[in-house]
DNA sequence: GGCTTAAGGTATGACAGGGAACCATTGCTT
DNA sequence: AAGCAATGGTTCCCTGTCATACCTTAAGCC
């Protein structure tokens, strides 16, 4: 029947379920969520991961294979190991040429990038609307602080407080798997923004349409807060395909 | 530190990029998946299972370990294995009482409602708009021919039909993680909906509303395929905390 | 009837990954 | 100076999973 014969079998209607089970050796797994965390500055430089015990917990990996996780951190010099009490596995700042050869470099060819520009702003969009809809006065102050950290970012923090805001901003929507999809996509988007220039220009649009997103979730606007948003992304998505394409 | 004792360790803000990197012990993620395609519908009562050869292989696990998920569904009644030529695993009709003491009955209470039903609005209006914005001729076609199926089905068969519609849709989005993470979200969704009386009433509206979808898609129209489809979405949603509340 | 083919059913050996215990190092507290 | 506590570093064993090959059943074809 169907041609298939090397490689992946045929493809077919059920392939948005018929995925695979596991994305890779399962250590590689952790990998890409351990990035995750680095490539969206939850833990900024200089800072101290969780402990192997606490990480292997929460990654529900053992203790042992998260350390090989580390090890090839280590060997990209992505972050450093201390012994001792208050020792621990600090983030390093991010070298300017992160590394030529290797693992880490080809995965970025690998990825579909009209895919994630447009599940980001599904996501995005997503969000801001619930938000609109229910937040709480807990959430409106969270949502403040996040902001007003961006509006005083410097130009090298910019990019890592922008991804907390958004962040914040998905985790607020009400849906947990919303947030970590969300988290997910954006770790990607922020590696492929990694290629390109942050130009000062870009950056103050930028910050007047958070200002504006911020605003219409507030005013418990949810279709201006949608709108927005979607404005929003559709300018990062324009600059990243006029540079990749 | 933090005053986690038992279970999981202590909640923080890195949850949403620190959950586990396998959901179970990787046989229950096939498992998950094999249920996500009889719950969708993607392989009708009657019918035929892809062969075990080949559901390991896309999967990507052993044939040892799927046919463990296989020995699951057996025990349900919820597939047949036949042996000889033309054989396979064949999907049985799904039984009044499904299980009274088992392994798949208690998944049913760990789901998070509201985390459903919001991620799955923002998929659907997501993709409905994604929809309207870039549609290939193919696809029309593809839409037109899933929403006559919903037409002139009977009523037993309704779910099925919709659910279909509702998959084109997100698979014509342009984004695959959008439909694959729509698939996972359905396939939760039909399972909360199996627990609730399907009224011909509701059923009269939904198919009103699907066309009024297909149609602002079809007139490229995106915030109008938006604004319906969350229209349409609110009313599963409504439907489903009454009588989950 | 006998062969071929495609499917499920079974058995075996290798290995990755997990759990748990233990060692080594460091800095704080006494 | 001694002890304690929290961390990274290491080892051991065991279970789950995989790959492979082979057996069994049943429908079609010669």
């Amino acid at each position: 029947m169907a041609a298939g014969g090397a490689g992946d079998p045929a493809p077919g209607p059920l392939d948005s379920v018929l995925r695979p089970v596991r994305a890779g050796n399962g250590f590689e797994e952790a990998l890409e969520q351990v990035l995750q965390l680095l490539r969206l500055g939850l833990v900024p430089p200089g800072e101290r991961l969780p402990s192997e015990r606490e990480l292997s917990q929460h990654l529900r990996i053992s203790r042992v294979t998260l350390r090989e996780v580390l090890k090839v951190l280590q060997d990209q010099n992505m972050v450093e190991s201390r012994r001792g009490r208050y020792g621990g596995t600090f983030v390093l700042p991010r070298t300017a040429a992160p590394d030529g050869s290797g693992e880490l470099r080809r995965r970025i060819a690998a990825v579909d990038v009209e895919d994630t520009l447009r599940f980001r702003e599904v996501l995005e969009a997503g969000a801001a609307g619930l938000c609109a809809e229910g937040l709480t006065a807990d959430g409106e102050d969270r949502l403040r602080g996040a902001l007003d950290a961006t509006q005083g970012a410097r130009l090298e923090d910019y990019r890592r407080q922008d991804t907390l805001l958004h962040l914040t901003l998905a985790e607020l929507s009400g849906s947990r798997t919303l947030a970590a999809q969300y988290a997910a996509v954006r770790a990607t988007l922020n590696e492929l923004l990694d290629g390109i220039p942050l130009l000062v220009r870009n950056l103050e649009h930028s910050q007047q349409q958070h200002a504006a997103v911020v605003e219409a979730v507030l005013d418990r606007d949810p279709d201006a807060a949608r709108e927005m948003m979607r404005e929003h992304c559709g300018g990062t998505a324009a600059l990243l395909r006029g540079f990749l394409a």
